[in-house]
DNA sequence: TTGGGATAAAGTCATTTTTACTCAAAGACT
DNA sequence: AGTCTTTGAGTAAAAATGACTTTATCCCAA
């Protein structure tokens, strides 16, 4: 009586909300089967024969959003028996291995959101199929929790950056305003950051420098499992 | 084709190795069936109907060693597709969900070490079944890591224990001397130890005081998934 | 009884890191 | 030319860290 195993994902990136403010958002789709019909619910499926469990999380997330991330990782395994609360008692047991992945905003605008796929605002969250607003506080947390001591946050940004944008990710996941010139410094002895030499014109006021990041540093230090997840491997072709 | 779900864990505990130094150590099992006869690997088993995931991994601790672990937590779910590289080519898949644990000396010492179990030092171990070296390697990293910025070294102490014994915990998980003025310091600023008013006498110079950590305070924050495992919680009765 | 050995526990001090704040520079716009 | 806004550099106080010194308290041996 071996549960049933899936993988599903909380994908996170900027967005600006009906009011026009960036904010922390996800893309969910409508479960269109029971149990949970028609409630949101992470995007997920099953792991195929002879797939890894990060290739299957991010197959997920292209086939159901068509995103490419910028940082995958896995999240927990969730496996209480109860976390179905189907209505129905004899349901089948899932035990699901989640992943988080961060997007960035040009790649999440690309998104696929017709149909069944929908951004929400992740401090604003309806009541979710299963346990998954459980799993999404977690992935929260998470989030927060490697912000503040990694260099995670890049994963919300495109190629080119300013400083601002890059201070702005950290207080709109932080939930608080940070010094300007406290985070230049400190960003740039993180030495994460490389100038391009561009500068972004056009606003009226003293245009900023445009940076890019080191892909060579590693963004979240996984110890020993560094070299399994590489989302961004594509891009070095050369 | 659903892969076997498994269950394994890490066990951690601080023993004297055969020269009597204290060392970093884990308990393995000796596998008694192909793959990997007679190979020592962590020990694990199936999960059960109905079963937690924390549940499964406290009971496998409990059968295969008879130990009450004082901290556990869920590392990593192991499901890459050639991780049992096993001789026949169509051996079924497996995902393995793994937890770590760390114990007591004084529990350590009551440990099942009969048979097929036995004790091995972190830093030497033998080629393990399946990728557990790498398992353990991650774990270590973990154990490590958590260390140096959380409370979870108290997992490998008795009720009491002097700022000595401490740490020495710290420095052997650590592979580092620390200076015993600053360590003070820093764990007293903590908050976390309470003195009982008893002093360990008995050696030749000044007895040491006792302390026992504060059970209130969680050794390891993790956020919204903070109450789910209370490898303790059978202490508290009252 | 007394002094030496040993480690606990507390204190000192220079250095580094963090935090809060000030101010000139560089555009765009009126 | 003057104003507005944000960048980007600088500075001083506060806090944390690291290396080290001093004192206290026990056992033990002379």
């Amino acid at each position: 009586m071996q549960p049933t195993l899936a993988i599903s994902t909380v994908i996170f990136a900027l967005r600006e909300d009906e009011n026009g403010k960036r904010k922390l958002m996800l893309p969910l789709v409508q479960r269109i089967r029971e149990p949970h019909l028609s409630k949101w619910a992470l995007p997920g499926g099953p792991l195929n024969a002879n797939e890894d469990l990060d290739a299957a999380a991010a197959r997920n997330l292209s086939e159901t959003t068509a995103l490419e991330p910028r940082y995958l990782e896995q999240l927990y395994a969730f496996g209480n028996p109860e976390r179905s609360l189907s209505p129905a008692a004899d349901a089948e047991r899932v035990v699901s291995i989640v992943y988080w992945a961060l997007v960035g905003s040009e790649e999440a605008d690309k998104a696929a959101t017709g149909e069944n796929v929908a951004w929400f605002a992740a401090d604003c969250l309806p009541d979710l199929a299963f346990d998954h607003n459980q799993i999404v506080e977690y992935a929260l947390w998470r989030l927060r929790t490697k912000v503040s001591y990694s260099q995670v946050a890049h994963g919300f940004l495109d190629e080119e950056f300013t400083l601002s944008q890059l201070r702005e990710v950290y207080e709109i996941v932080l939930q608080r305003e940070l010094d300007k010139g406290n985070f230049r410094r400190s960003i740039e002895a993180s030495g994460v950051i490389i100038p391009t030499g561009n500068k972004l014109a056009g606003a009226s006021h003293r245009p900023p420098a445009l940076y890019t990041y080191d892909k060579s540093v590693q963004l979240v230090d996984r110890g020993p499992l560094n070299g399994t997840t590489r989302p961004h491997s594509s891009n070095r072709t050369n």
